[in-house]
DNA sequence: GCTCCTAAGTTCTTTTGTGGAACTCGCTAA
DNA sequence: TTAGCGAGTTCCACAAAAGAACTTAGGAGC
């Protein structure tokens, strides 16, 4: 998660995520390998000579944005001092600082956890009890 | 995560946590200790003689709803397989199958990793360099 | 030609965390 | 009297992570 956090943030080489985490060298690239073969990250060279290499977010990679800007949020809400969050997000097309709000894709409302209620899928009806308790 | 996720479809109870989670007593212990140590989750008994505990989420716990549901909604469209998603999520509010969907808090449009510019928060100015890159 | 520097790792050793199984404790039911 | 349940705790062997040094392929300064 603090890996795709800083790919968010545009960080896109080795070394600057090893100075901006707080991960060794060693996990950070069996990190990055993982994220790779997953399909989240791609690696593709920014210079030849020495070849050098730079990460950067595939597609599939890019819709978890919302995945972290939810836990950022949250974060920024709970855990956060006097001073505040520590960075903002504005929303370039209104122009303001903005929280992320899940909504219904049906009916646009908001939705907290209250409002949803949990079914299994279609093809699964046979194997709810492994999927739902009670 | 996991354990987060679970809490949402329901389950409280330490067997039924170590019974859907592929993760060993030990472990399962610890993790539920810091949850309840951060204020996710609070211990309640739910019977005397003995006592019980289940295991809740707190308002703080309740709020993290949108994290798990926007990493469910990533896994179910990019890891499930032709079965499609082993469980789908009902709004209650309008009664149909519905998909998270990120929205600016200001304009209430859609979001996406490409309309968000990240400034540093008020009270961090000086300390900008350290939270973004370049 | 020598030394230092960079980026992106890899290798090494020590410490910490995890998996798996068995054990505990307070109680209930057969 | 024995068995079972829920919620852990203890023990050991093995896996993963921390921290530091080393590698490789070049570039810059002297």
């Amino acid at each position: 998660m603090v890996v795709l956090r800083d790919c968010f943030l545009g960080v896109r080489r080795f070394d600057d995520f090893e100075k901006r985490l707080g991960i060794t060298r060693h996990v950070l690239a069996d990190r990055l390998k993982k994220l790779v073969e997953h399909g989240v990250l791609y690696k593709t060279p920014y210079q030849q000579k020495p070849v050098r290499q730079e990460y950067r977010l595939t597609e599939k990679g890019l819709e978890l944005h919302p995945v972290v800007l939810a836990l950022v949020h949250w974060g920024d809400k709970h855990m956060a001092d006097e001073r505040g969050a520590p960075i903002v997000h504005v929303h370039k097309q209104c122009g303001k600082i903005m929280q992320p709000l899940t909504t219904c894709s049906c009916c646009g409302e908001p939705v907290t956890a209250r409002d949803i209620r949990v079914e299994p899928g279609a093809q699964w009806q046979d194997r709810s009890a492994e999927l739902l308790p009670r």
